[in-house]
DNA sequence: TCTGGGGTCCTAGGACCC
DNA sequence: TCTGGGGTCCTAGGACCC
């Protein structure tokens, strides 16, 4: 949430020197991120101990591209993001092991690592921030306690507890966190806890020097390479700049970045998980699909999905977006990427009226002739349902819960231990699913190579 | 010839994140 | 041949209103 209004901060006081102290001493706080490292090849390693030590990547969905890597894999110039076919060669001269990616596992190992973080803060001081992160707040342990000490004790815990590897970033805010995460993974001797809040002046100034802007949270690409143009490349650099010559340039966002690396926080703890405001639930599909009634099929089941996390949320949509995409990278293919939104008329999560106005939708953008490549909808205007009781705000996963464990069993018992690595190739029996590609003889194993 | 001023809401698109 | 899925926020511009 943002402290700094985008009209106010336009000629805000605490660009000034004597302001930014004040307001520190109004209310510092000390945030941790904590990050487990290559998450998902993490994950799979616990199911297969083989792949200790060996480089690992895991898959997309549809075995598409590479989503996760170990840092071994990392060593051997695997990028992120790549499409496996273009990386088959290393994958074979190296021994690379391959797996499909398993969400069912990573979510249900996700709740173990969030719960067991919840017992080093009090209520209302975690942020559980992505599948893999986790900022807590610190203040109340740090007159008492020494922070990298108690980061080391964090990740211990994690790995003797759950066999997890994580590093432990330390600042004063959640963009400083995130750039002493970054240190604490590149930097071996932080041992994987930094803590910029430790640090004099000078050492903080001499580490920033050596960071890409581009490794600032929230600064991507674009704004990277825009940056560069102006001769700030490192993050020292961009400290140095007045945030008003920032503001003007690139918006409210960048001012609010640079106040938060500066120590000052403008992006708040959201302890709360909000409900969604958007709900997507879109495919690629493994073959091309020229069928209306493939497509048809396919948003009836997307339909079915995101409603399903509507009501989960207590919440219903009044908008529904139907979109389809042909394949962008297929240049020999006529392109058309339509979408169309419709509104419900009133707030409903109601499978039956949803499909119908996705149907209804198709119909109006689909054309004959194209090889779709993917297909979607999104749920917006979303509200609270009436009387609705959502479990949201329920307890946090309890620790030692039975859960996890009867995930991991009944995956195993229906599929075999090797089923761990299903993920996409599960959906096989849907054709809009199917993956074009010869895969190996389980089908719920994905590619194993070497 | 010359055509107010300010506000809200909505949407599309772009940037970012994991 | 083969290229993921699910989110957030901000901004600009148009419609509309008084």
């Amino acid at each position: 949430m943002a402290v700094l209004p985008a009209a106010e901060s336009r000629t805000s006081p605490i660009a000034s020197t004597t302001a930014t102290a004040d307001l520190r001493l109004a209310g510092q706080r000390w945030v941790a991120l904590v990050d487990i490292n290559n998450c998902y090849v993490s994950c799979e390693r616990l199911f297969d101990a083989s792949l200790y030590g060996r480089p690992v990547v895991v898959l997309s969905n549809n075995d598409g591209c590479v989503i996760s890597r170990s840092a071994e894999a990392k060593a051997l110039g695997i990028p992120m993001g790549v499409p496996l076919f273009q990386i088959r060669e290393q994958i074979r001269r190296h021994g690379i092991r391959v797996r499909s990616s398993n969400y069912v596992l990573y979510g249900e190992l996700s709740r173990r690592v969030m719960a067991l973080l919840a017992e080093f803060v009090g209520e209302g001081e975690q942020e559980v921030y992505s599948i893999d992160e986790c900022f807590l707040d610190l203040t109340g342990h740090q007159p008492r306690y020494d922070l990298s000490a108690l980061g080391q004790q964090i990740r211990q815990r994690l790995q003797q507890w759950l066999g997890l590897p994580a590093c432990v970033g330390i600042g004063h805010t959640r963009t400083q966190a995130k750039l002493a995460n970054y240190l604490a993974k590149k930097q071996a001797h932080w041992q994987g806890v930094c803590d910029l809040t430790a640090l004099s002046t000078g050492e903080r100034q001499a580490l920033q020097q050596q960071i890409p802007v581009g490794e600032v949270w929230g600064i991507g690409r674009q704004l990277s390479r825009s940056l560069n143009t102006l001769g700030i490349a490192s993050v020292q650099q961009l400290v140095e700049t007045p945030i008003p010559v920032l503001q003007r340039r690139f918006g409210v966002v960048m001012a609010r970045t640079v106040y938060e690396l500066q120590g000052i926080p403008c992006l708040s703890l959201e302890t709360h998980q909000q409900p969604r405001q958007q709900l997507i639930c879109s495919r690629s599909f493994g073959q091309l699909i020229t069928q209306l009634a493939d497509l048809q099929e396919a948003l009836n089941w997307y339909v079915m999905r995101a409603a399903e996390r509507l009501r989960k949320q207590g919440s219903c949509c009044t908008l529904i977006t139907v979109m389809l995409r042909t394949n962008r990278h297929r240049t020999q293919d006529a392109q058309y990427y339509p979408s169309l939104t419709l509104g419900t008329g009133h707030p409903t999560d109601d499978v039956r009226v949803l499909n119908r106005l996705a149907q209804q939708a198709l119909s109006q953008i689909f054309k004959p002739g194209y090889n779709y490549k993917k297909a979607g909808i999104v749920l917006t205007g979303i509200v609270a349902r009436e009387g609705a009781t959502s479990d949201l705000f329920s307890a946090p996963h309890p620790l030692h819960s039975e859960r996890f464990m009867g995930a991991v069993e009944a995956i195993t018992a229906r599929y075999g231990r090797q089923a761990i690595g299903l993920g996409g190739s599960a959906l096989q029996d849907r054709p809009w699913h199917m993956a074009s590609r010869q895969r190996s003889t389980n089908p719920l194993m994905g590619w194993v190579v070497g």
